[in-house]
DNA sequence: CTAATAGTGTCTATTAGACAGTATGTT
DNA sequence: AACATACTGTCTAATAGACACTATTAG
């Protein structure tokens, strides 16, 4: 007989945490187009904020904010959303809850991590000022990944090493190699998002949340082909959404090439 | 120009809260054979533990502890596992955190759910006085959820209606309909672990912790049809699984029928 | 004309579902 | 022989990958 005591043992007096959440605020931003003919390039992006303060003054890190006493979790994640964004309705989801001693230096922090998709066209209201856009860019070979975040001023480059936890699932850790300029362990939530995120693009309509309410089936294809990080066939893919998507009877010329048909996400 | 303070408010006092883990320790029992040339019958069970305190006094609940200054998250979760099982190096993984205002009547805890899996054969020491195995039986029809809990001497029963949260991706939250004898949110926590099994049933590995180091295939075959509530075809099933499995030298003879090889799990 | 994307037809390879059948033990 | 499970062969249906092709616009 191994313990006979009750499993919470409730007689000691319980320790109290601070508890914070942040937001891995999704989106997609449109490069620059080659020539008049072409598709603009797209990026997946990701919305980050400029610490004012100590620790970590001056370097980026997601937006965030402490759980006040009458907010469940998904209400203060809700908060820091529309602070940002200043959008309500938007798509987000728990992604994990980080509990390592010393991810705060100040004092311990637990950070229960969202991750949220937005289209960026329907964002109206300008930033704050602290707050900067970047696009992702992605690769990996050989368990480390090299991730670059960009918004035309500064380049971030962050390598993490994946570390494979079990072996029966596909379960993972990451261990920061190189990490200049994102504070805490804010590169690990972004990995473990940007983990999340993938996986479930390929068993869910989950990129109807980065898109406008028409869109085309091209730049739906490229939406896809970013974040997955590798180029579908065209066949193929229509074949896939077809049955997710409406076509309407808007059409749009983008260029030297024939005019595409509009669609619709196609709700169940 | 919507918001330019910064986005953690460093300056108010911060709020502090009790931090709990609770885990689904789930595993297999073997039920009555019918008669001596059948094979037994398999049932996913979990791990309850009935509360000898207020709130909720005579009720079962999920064992769970509170997380300790010096614990991690993950550790607070295997603290809580060997003191339940007396069992090291057993998967788990981090399941969700519920943050709800009134989950506790006493004071606002906010717990990190995590879903262990273990194969019951493994268990030396007896179970702690409180703890129980208790048989899942789970059918669900149009969005209503049933759960039975049975330990051969009492039967629990619950009833949960599935509300869609979000239709671009497979996300849910649960009402309880009916529920006299979990404790807390125990009943939702649960019903969160039991959809995510099903879910990591289907495209990964994560059953193989179940099972002791041989087995035979019906043997694997009726865990998957006992998780996945439902009869698979024999020569699907194997396709499937033969890749995952090696065959050896072992065999075993069970009753009146031809000797099944014994299989190991092949790691990848 | 060319470049660029839009969109379709179809062949093939792979995978999933279904069912029938054989194998081998106990009672 | 009857029964229960172990295990395999094979047909078919559905799906995924690959490639070739046509369509339509701007310049």
């Amino acid at each position: 007989m191994i313990n006979r005591k009750s499993t919470k043992d409730e007689s000691k007096t319980i320790e109290k945490y601070a508890l914070s959440t942040d937001l891995l605020i999704f989106s997609v931003s449109r490069g620059e187009a080659k020539d008049c003919r072409s598709l603009s390039d797209k990026f997946f992006s990701i919305l980050l904020v400029k610490r004012t303060k100590e620790p970590f003054k001056g370097m980026w890190c997601l937006p965030g904010g402490f759980v006040k006493n009458d907010e469940t979790l998904d209400m203060a994640a809700d908060r820091v959303l529309t602070k940002e964004t200043n959008l309500h309705d938007i798509y987000k989801e728990q992604l994990y809850t980080f509990g390592d001693l010393d991810r705060d230096p100040r004092t311990r922090v637990i950070t229960t991590a969202y991750m949220a998709l937005i289209d960026k066209e329907k964002l109206t209201d300008e930033l704050s000022l602290e707050a900067s856009w970047f696009n992702i860019s992605l690769n990996e070979k050989d368990n480390l990944i090299n991730i670059n975040l960009d918004n035309s001023e500064e380049q971030i480059h962050i390598s993490l090493k994946r570390i494979i936890e079990d072996e029966t699932t596909n379960k993972y850790k990451y261990e920061v190699v190189q990490n200049n300029n994102v504070a805490f362990d804010h590169a690990n939530i972004l990995m473990t998002g940007l983990d999340r995120i993938k996986n479930k693009v390929r068993d869910t309509d989950i990129v109807f949340n980065l898109m406008p309410e028409y869109f085309t089936l091209g730049e739906l294809q490229q939406i896809y082909e970013v974040i997955l990080g590798k180029k579908l066939l065209d066949p193929a893919f229509r074949r896939i959404i077809a049955d997710k998507v409406i076509k309407t009877d808007k059409t749009i010329k983008t260029g030297g090439h024939r005019p595409s048909a509009m669609f619709k996400y196609k709700r169940k």
